[in-house]
DNA sequence: CAAGCGCCATAGATGGCATCTATGACGACA
DNA sequence: TGTCGTCATAGATGCCATCTATGGCGCTTG
């Protein structure tokens, strides 16, 4: 059985008559006498009474329609879902972020992906870079904004811009007159997010790790960092991105001597067949971003 | 887009891999691999997304599995009712048959029918002869049982017994002494049947119509015909499976000389395709009948 | 009443396509 | 590092849906 044949049935049903079918259905009338047969054998039920002048579906074929109906009628309704999940650009787009990037990057893309991408529905999801891999691998995301490398057999990136690491500053601290803040200096009391977080771990690389004299905070967030640094509580180092937030904390922001920083990355499964949209949302982002790269690059000069 | 290409994405779905799938499928791992790529660029959407070790439906693939799923549901409905329709001795079997002939038949074939046919639900409906056959051509009744010959280019028919007519007389009547009732005698006072009722015109027809001198009951059945007679009104002919209700009306009954009598047929569409159920309601008929056709046959001798 | 018309069935030819086996590529695991 | 399991690709093969041509049959019409 064949879903064409069953749309044969419904045309003769429709038509009363095989050639009227037929051409409906844009075959010859002999394909269609010869496919009803073989349905009528395979069913084993005779679904028509051919007579002189008309064609009448039997008994059998009546208890039968609203099953074919039934059958043809979702056969259709997959084609037409289908056609509106053709576009890659549309539909449900799960992008997970880091927790250090998503409060201070989201509020700057939002607005140009919805232009960009209106029938993209972007679903964020915010979490560290481990949990974010997990369900990026288990499928429950589309793809995450991370700020290390991940590429490997199953996992492919892109980057998208630059992120410089500045040094934040209680107003009063002794390196707030600097111009630039030699990261060494910074190590000798500086506050570092819990394990787990990257940025930990870049900070502490960028500073040199053996000279952590600092503490560690427990389950905190950047914003929460930034307030203890403000309090006085020590010094720290924080993404481009959370400028503003810092400053608005109080804090005085130094560019750093050896200009660390971190690259922002885009990142998908190697087989994920909607790599259109990744591609869209990274060159949205990345476009977005261009400003502040060009601006810390002249800063920089 | 297939049933079968539908069947090897539910297959695929719930064996989350294609090489179990096909197995399960009956067929070999390329030919699903071919096959589930073609449907996915005829769908222009990618279904499965293929990893190391997994294969994930896409997003757009759990939007159209329920569609998908109800397809083959529908599909799978339509097999198993056809397999319940297979029986062409089983379902609704609507009968026609002639007034002067189902309130005296009906009683003695329902049971037997029933007994032999259990599968069967006749389904009797009484009307004349005319409005039967329309019922007929019109596809609003399966088969007839008439009194009359009605074979042609569209219908068939076949004949189940013989039904002898018989002389129904007042007790009193002048003919009621004698063993034989001569047929031109009967005509003198006989009542016949309204226009439309075949056994109207086989009674005047053996009586020779010439001679007739009674009158016609319009609107009236053969039951009501009989008491006129046991009211005195005069006499008539009826057929011989209305023996026992005449009798019971206290009319005399008497053989005719010339042996009148009726064929009952059942007729059915020379197309009807379920003509094995017309054969065996014909069967069970004719052999309930054999008995009063054996007796019939041993009074004449 | 015979010819023409409309309808469905049949026959034979043809091409597309589903399927197979054999093989390759690639990652996982021991 | 080699072996295993998995999916993809390639080429061969055979079935079958489809076509055109034709026949049969009943109805209609001049």
């Amino acid at each position: 059985m064949n879903l064409r044949d069953l749309r044969y049935i419904l045309a003769i049903a429709e038509h009363g008559q095989f050639s009227r079918a037929a051409e409906a259905c844009g075959i010859s009338q002999p394909t269609l006498s010869v496919q009803v047969r073989k349905l009528e054998e395979a069913l084993g039920v005779t679904l028509f009474e051919r007579g002189a002048k008309s064609v009448v579906p039997t008994d059998a074929c009546d208890r039968l329609l609203g099953h074919v109906r039934g059958a043809v009628a979702e056969a259709d309704a997959i084609l037409a879902v289908a056609r509106d999940l053709r576009d890659p650009l549309a539909g449900r787009f799960r992008l997970g972020i880091i927790p250090t990037l998503a409060p201070y990057l989201l509020p700057l893309i939002f607005a140009p992906l919805r232009e960009s991408l209106p029938a993209l529905e972007i679903e964020p999801w915010e979490d560290q870079t481990l949990a974010l891999l997990e369900r990026l691998r288990t499928h429950q995301l589309d793809a995450a904004l991370l700020a290390t490398e991940v590429d490997g057999p199953d996992l492919v990136s892109e980057a998208l811009f630059e992120e410089p690491f500045l040094a934040a500053l209680p107003p009063d601290h002794r390196l707030a007159g600097r111009e630039l803040v030699d990261e060494a200096e910074l190590a000798q009391d500086i506050l570092v997010l819990a394990d787990g977080h990257c940025l930990r771990d870049q900070a502490l690389a960028a500073c040199g790790q053996a000279g952590l004299l600092g503490s560690t905070l427990r389950s905190a967030s950047l914003s929460t960092l930034l307030n203890m640094v403000a309090a006085g509580y020590g010094t720290t180092l924080i993404p481009g991105l959370a400028a503003g937030a810092a400053q608005d904390a109080g804090l005085v922001l130094r560019p750093l001597s050896a200009r660390a920083g971190r690259c922002i990355r885009i990142v998908w499964r190697a087989g994920f067949p909607r790599r259109a949209a990744v591609e869209a949302v990274g060159q949205v982002i990345a476009a977005r971003l261009r400003p502040f790269a060009e601006g810390a690059a002249a800063g920089a000069v």
